[in-house]
DNA sequence: ATACCGACCTGTCAGC
DNA sequence: TGCTGACAGGTCGGTA
């Protein structure tokens, strides 16, 4: 589901509510995929510890785990990736159960934070000392670094996009948004980009992922965020899921595309 | 080393 | 009313 925008909403509406709570006691369900620790590691890091602080790195959630008691400060992390439909959800203890409840963290403050997800493709791990990510964070990334990303490359830009080892928190909706913004197509090798081309797409890169933080992320099927809250972006989206439609700014029909496996959109004339 | 492609899962929707 | 197939915001590992 989530890419950068979507798990930044997700990760600033849960440090808003939670930060600082206590966990009490952890569930963890018995389908082993959302597992990449084992069940007991993460219970004995999660269990007793607080919530000291929740932040975003790339499409993971990290929540910083802490003692109690000031002194030895074994500083660990809970990491948590929501994959294509995790959802991480407040709830009051006596709210129904969801199906598809893979993780239950009881809290001191008589909530409860539930992982849930139907399809299994979110991870859930924990990791003592820092969290390491891979990848520049693309609000963050200056245009020297960002062009040298792409040198070389002879996979399709779009591809490159994608690749959590070169940028962290981008995906196939974002991808495409800023392609379109910058007139870039997706299918073009990375390596074939101008420079100049580049330096449009750093900066509609940046510019789109802003706009969709602020509006709440994308909700094109079911995401909501830590609230139940939807997002407002996909009223924004110019060729996501607009396939056959006119392009807003020349009225082509936008296409739609296969590259490595994921749909992509494309207005033919805009984009070069 | 790099880059496609299927696999991993469930749910939904269109078409017959 | 089914049934089937395509598709979905992501990532990984095998293969070429």
């Amino acid at each position: 589901m989530p890419e950068l925008p979507e798990v930044e909403t997700i990760a600033r509406g849960l440090a808003r509510r939670i930060t600082g709570d206590v966990i009490e006691s952890v569930w963890l369900g018995d389908k082993p995929e959302p597992l990449k620790s084992p069940a007991a590691e993460i219970a004995s890091v999660l269990v007793g510890k607080r919530i000291s602080s929740i932040e975003r790195a790339g499409k993971h959630i990290v929540f910083e785990i802490t003692p109690l008691e000031r002194g030895h400060s074994a500083k660990a992390a809970w990491i948590v990736h929501l994959g294509m439909t995790g959802r991480l959800q407040i709830c009051p203890p006596e709210a129904e159960i969801a199906k598809h409840t893979h993780a239950i963290l009881k809290l001191r403050s008589e909530r409860e934070l539930r992982f849930v997800d139907p399809r299994r493709f979110g991870r859930l791990s924990v990791v003592h000392g820092e969290f390491r990510s891979t990848g520049a964070e693309p609000l963050e990334i200056d245009l020297e670094l960002f062009t040298k990303l792409f040198h070389g490359r002879k996979t399709p830009i779009k591809s490159a996009l994608l690749n959590q080892k070169l940028l962290r928190g981008v995906g196939n909706i974002y991808a495409d948004e800023s392609l379109y913004r910058a007139g870039i197509r997706p299918q073009r090798r990375a390596a074939a980009v101008t420079r100049a081309q580049l330096a449009k797409l750093h900066r509609a890169l940046k510019e789109v992922l802003r706009e969709a933080i602020t509006l709440g992320g994308s909700s094109v099927s079911d995401y909501v965020d830590a609230d139940g809250e939807e997002g407002f972006f996909q009223l924004k989206h110019r060729v996501y899921g607009r396939q056959g439609k006119p392009c807003l700014r020349c009225k082509t029909p936008i296409r739609r595309i296969v590259i490595a496996g994921r749909s992509s959109h494309y207005c033919p004339k805009c984009q070069k």
